[in-house]
DNA sequence: GCATATATGATCAATAATAAGCAAAAACAG
DNA sequence: CTGTTTTTGCTTATTATTGATCATATATGC
């Protein structure tokens, strides 16, 4: 493996896991210490991590909440890529919707300097993190509380989102399958309160990481060709593009 | 864990409890209370924390509980004594409503032994309390949230309210009224919720400490002939019960 | 206000991690 | 092929982190 791969790997370790230990560094490439170390300092002065005693971990901004901290954590840097991106979609009195999930989260830092924004979601932690924020009209969506991913869902939910329309609707997904054409995520109801927000927005924003493609899970939440764009992050197939195309996705690409 | 690691937990614990002791937070962690100490320091300069004598409070609090948080423990004895008593009115298999407010809140501590009850309520903090609580379908109402009361009103939740028929209803507010027999508020869309929380529910259970009786404020929530029952503290006037009689509201007095 | 509790800062020793220097091996250029 | 550069691993000196100790400072109870 030359120097270059392993230090890309590393990067990939780190975004993944969020940290890691010189000493498991140097057994998983069997490599001295020494040469992680070299290599922690020089991704230091590129990329967004920081090296601390003993390893390394991810720089990110501040506070994670704790229920659903574990997988804030993965693919961190992407997220946030591909928050900044999404961001660009947005315009002044504008009326969004924010599906509850780790990769929209993110984009709910950069709104911090908007105003004149209508922002509905369906996340109790988005709407506290906007809560603070003059200047933006939050709505939350009511239901039962599904402790897993934080949202609402739920008759609530979904006849709140029909007394709307929106004009941008940011979708987050486990599961994007190329061969059938659809987007899933593990369970029913939710699938259903995402289904009911793309349906309800004049377009449709889906915010993925390279992660969740090709992954199918148990509920569809919508066919592909229902998304008007698509914002991903740099690690995808080189005709993802091209295959996204195909079912009339605009999709845009993030450097990390 | 690495020490950045470890001052970034301690700085999450901070923004969530606002305050920590270094004893606490040594066990936490377990490390010595030194390492603790010097983890303060260092965050002391950086973040935006304030060292104490015993450990670290958080210098520009969350200010989401916090506002609630103030109130919440004037009149404490009385309410929790109130809240004793309300629990008295619960069935196996209500649909109760807990309306916002630091007298429900109260309740929702009393709630932990049941099972088989359907909660709806229009307080974030109520349900974060009971969504751990298994047998228990706790739903949240939407909408606009109020951070003076940590209440969510407006559109979402009235039309959440018209989806629903409710047993019990438990109500707060911040002024009664016995000379023209009503309940007040400070807030007119906060008066509405509850207006309609009232009118949507068989029973309607008023719980009040002595110190918002004679009370008037801005906005009328109802007639107290809407109201069937009342719990209230010791500390009440005499005749408070005739007076209320005279509404037609049964009124329960507790010792604390 | 005084006595007692407790918390703190400074210091030190032990441990672990790092940086620096050097040499071997590999890759590279001519 | 030869000299040079790069990468790597090893050794050693240096530094960072931590827990323990103790004199001092600060809170708390009476």
């Amino acid at each position: 493996m030359f120097m270059e791969e392993r230090k890309a790997q590393i990067l990939e370790y780190l975004r993944h896991m969020s940290r890691a230990s010189v000493h498991d560094l140097s057994q998983q490439f069997n490599v001295s210490d020494s040469t992680i170390r070299r290599d922690l300092k020089e991704l230091e002065e590129t990329d967004s991590i920081k090296r601390t005693h003993g390893g390394a971990i991810l720089l990110q901004p501040v506070s994670f909440e704790a229920s659903i901290g574990d997988r804030k954590k993965d693919y961190i840097a992407e997220k946030q890529a591909i928050a900044k991106k999404a961001v660009e979609f947005i315009n002044p009195g504008d009326a969004i919707l924010l599906d509850s999930g780790t990769t929209t989260y993110e984009l709910v830092k950069e709104l911090k300097s908007f105003s004149n924004l209508s922002i509905v979601t369906n996340s109790i932690i988005i709407m506290q993190e906007l809560a603070d924020i003059p200047g933006l009209d939050v709505m939350l969506l009511g239901g039962n509380l599904r402790r897993e991913t934080s949202a609402l869902v739920g008759p609530f939910a979904e006849q709140s989102l029909n007394m709307i329309r929106i004009d941008k609707a940011f979708i987050g997904t486990n599961g994007l399958d190329l061969k059938e054409g659809i987007i899933t995520t593990p369970n029913l109801t939710e699938a259903r309160i995402k289904r009911m927000m793309i349906t309800n927005s004049r377009h449709t924003i889906l915010m993925t990481d390279h992660s969740k493609i090709g992954k199918v899970n148990f509920a569809k939440v919508a066919d592909l060709s229902e998304i008007d764009f698509c914002i991903v992050d740099n690690q995808v197939s080189a005709h993802f593009g091209e295959d996204m195309n195909r079912y009339d996705v605009n999709v845009h690409i993030v450097n990390i």
